[in-house]
DNA sequence: TCGTCGATCTACT
DNA sequence: GTAGATCGACGAG
């Protein structure tokens, strides 16, 4: 069930960000399974894509996970306080990413709640980047992990949205991007409580 | 070595 | 609606 690494070696980051909608995530950190199915994902698209941090092909510590095969987990640290989930894709040496921007939590509720401090299912409990990433208790110490590993990895259990239920958008907090900002690389079930901002 | 600012969220006015 | 939290990456010096 879990998705082979052939999957994620595709060079369109877009179609695969497109397709991972409805494909469940899991992670087991510490023995506490948690997971759920994704509702939003972002698509950074290598070093022709201003909004990536691997633009113009900058290569850093923080950056060298992106350049690692497809099928891998990439977290960093935002706004010094939020850690962000993504999933690598294409071969080595072409630094394309997903972000997973939001999720529908099917798998561990109490402990996600425990995570997020929170006495009820609140649809905000895994809304935007670093919520997900708090949920389902994601740190920066997954950071390369392999998704055919038992800590995070992704599964496909055949739960599909056809197009008319899935809508395609500009990216969210790229505004630095420039012109890049406009591309419709994000991808989100319409009208899903779970999906930031505008989900209409 | 230092200063700026970010793929954000929450709480409070 | 808006401010504050809070730290590491990055580019300038």
């Amino acid at each position: 069930m879990k998705l082979p690494e052939a999957y994620y070696q595709s060079n369109d980051v877009v179609a695969l960000s497109r397709n991972l909608i409805g494909k469940y995530l899991f992670t087991s950190i510490n023995g506490e399974l948690t997971g759920g199915y994704i509702v939003e994902t972002e698509a950074y698209a290598g070093i022709v894509d201003r909004a990536s941090h691997s633009f113009g092909g900058r290569m850093t510590p923080r950056t060298q996970t992106m350049y690692m095969q497809g099928g891998v987990a990439y977290v960093y640290l935002c706004y010094g306080i939020h850690e962000m989930f993504n999933i690598v894709t294409s071969v080595e040496g072409q630094p394309h990413a997903i972000l997973i921007r939001a999720v529908q939590p099917t798998y561990g509720l109490d402990i996600i709640m425990k995570r997020r401090n929170m006495e009820t299912l609140k649809p905000n409990i895994t809304k935007g980047p670093g919520s997900v990433a708090k949920a389902l208790g994601i740190s920066r110490k997954i950071n390369a992990f392999s998704l055919q590993g038992d800590t995070v990895w992704v599964e496909d259990r055949g739960l599909t949205f056809t197009d008319d239920e899935v809508t395609a958008g500009p990216r969210i907090g790229v505004d630095y991007a420039g012109d890049d900002a406009l591309l419709p690389y994000r991808f989100y079930v319409k009208g899903n409580i779970y999906v930031s901002k505008p989900n209409k």
